[in-house]
DNA sequence: TACCAAGGTAGACAAATGTATACTCGCCAG
DNA sequence: CTGGCGAGTATACATTTGTCTACCTTGGTA
């Protein structure tokens, strides 16, 4: 039983909350990333782990689901600001070195896609290296066995693939034929499969180049099929 | 000793078994695909489920681990082959009734790969609908919290894309351009992402339309993007 | 016939869990 | 000085869990 809690330095920016409810949370990623699942984390569990007595608990969270729910807040807080500065750094790193001379096809500019497609990729692993326990979890519980926790982390990952459409769009990534609800659906599929490849990255960590080029192939194809088949009228428009 | 060296003789037909182990495993299908997560089902809660007495789980299993395991096996076996032969049956369905003027483009028959598309996705959601726990259990422990189920998950995983990229190949239904690696490539991720489908189709009933059709489309643009990209020369060989 | 192993049950045990009540301590307002 | 309050602790208890040892019931077989 490591007890390394200690008296560091406040890891986050949570200094204005109680330092109970901050190791509490704390210890909840410790564990969860590794061993157990949110879902089903004991407080007498959690407790132990954090240093603290089992009652100081209640002091802070209803139940196990309600410090779950916590959780998953401070994650999405925690990536979706971040995720969102690093496809505009990758971007405009991306726009930057475009060439003048960029062979076209069915509109979209494969050269430029390539560049930022590999730009955004490479940052999004880097901050999954940076950040594991947020993504084991995400992914974790987006399947895990807790309705309330299930749907809380869907409409986290809607909000992802959101943004991405919002930024493809704005960037222009894709060409304008390819309609606003289909960039949406690509997000979303994207996103999600970033988010499963993440685990891969941080699980096996000597396939890591291996998984960021694959990650690449599978966007890069999306974005062309999808701008191959809107291009010829063979898109039909998804149904809400 | 349930885990004998060999395979199991029948491992088909479960008949021969003993009913405590049946009952057990059944009463573990119906915990795991409603309320609680595999990796932790405890033993007592199983046996209550299943109406025995808590040490007859002994007589048969050694861990939950080993409960687990054997479910994951028995779901890979029931799964594997009847998508196989659904898929074989998709395909022979749709060149049957394949016309001969079809529009080529980049070496896919566009038409031909909507047919069978359709038909694949339709037979394979029927599938999911009558085998929802099978699904729900997969999805869940492949990225669930215990190490062993996860990896078996994964081997099984594979196996299915696999199987898919063995298909498309015997079946033609990508242009010749496509190197194998690439199949199995884009296998794996859509064999991936129809199981993280299933679990939507089996959760929300009433987008069950939207969410074939959602499939769909991703699937035949992933075929198009990866037929266009390869056509062109465009797409990086995978590393192992 | 007698035996024996496989499958299933009964009862008991220490350990762990969730939760309730009651106590302590530092802090700021009045 | 005092009283309330937020944060953390101590103790206690009924339940639940995993596991052990011992017993009963079959059906096949030597």
């Amino acid at each position: 039983m490591q007890t390394a809690v200690g008296e560091q330095p406040p890891a986050a920016e949570k200094a204005t909350e109680a330092p109970g409810k901050t190791l509490l949370l704390e210890a909840a990623l410790r564990l969860t990333s590794t061993s157990r699942s949110l879902s089903n984390l004991g407080l007498r569990e959690l407790a132990r782990e954090a240093g603290l007595n089992p009652n100081t608990f209640y002091r802070h969270f209803k139940d196990v689901d309600d410090l779950g729910l916590t959780v998953i807040r401070q994650i999405s807080t925690q990536l979706r600001q971040p995720l969102r500065d690093l496809r505009r750094e990758a971007a405009e790193r991306a726009v930057q070195s475009t060439q003048a001379n960029s062979s076209m096809l069915f509109g979209i500019d494969l050269q430029r896609g390539r560049r930022v497609c590999h730009e955004t990729v490479q940052l999004f692993f880097d901050f999954v290296a940076q950040n594991p326990e947020a993504f084991i979890i995400g992914v974790r519980e987006l399947h895990g066995a807790s309705a309330v926790l299930r749907t809380a982390l869907q409409e986290v990952m809607d909000e992802f693939g959101a943004d991405m459409a919002a930024d493809i769009m704005a960037f222009k990534l894709l060409p304008d034929v390819v309609s606003p609800a289909v960039v949406l659906q690509v997000s979303n599929l994207i996103s999600r499969n970033l988010f499963q490849l993440s685990l891969d990255y941080i699980g096996q960590p000597e396939r890591q180049a291996a998984i960021c080029a694959l990650a690449e192939e599978q966007i890069v194809m999306l974005f062309t099929g999808a701008s191959v088949l809107q291009g010829l009228g063979q898109l039909k428009l998804p149904v809400q």
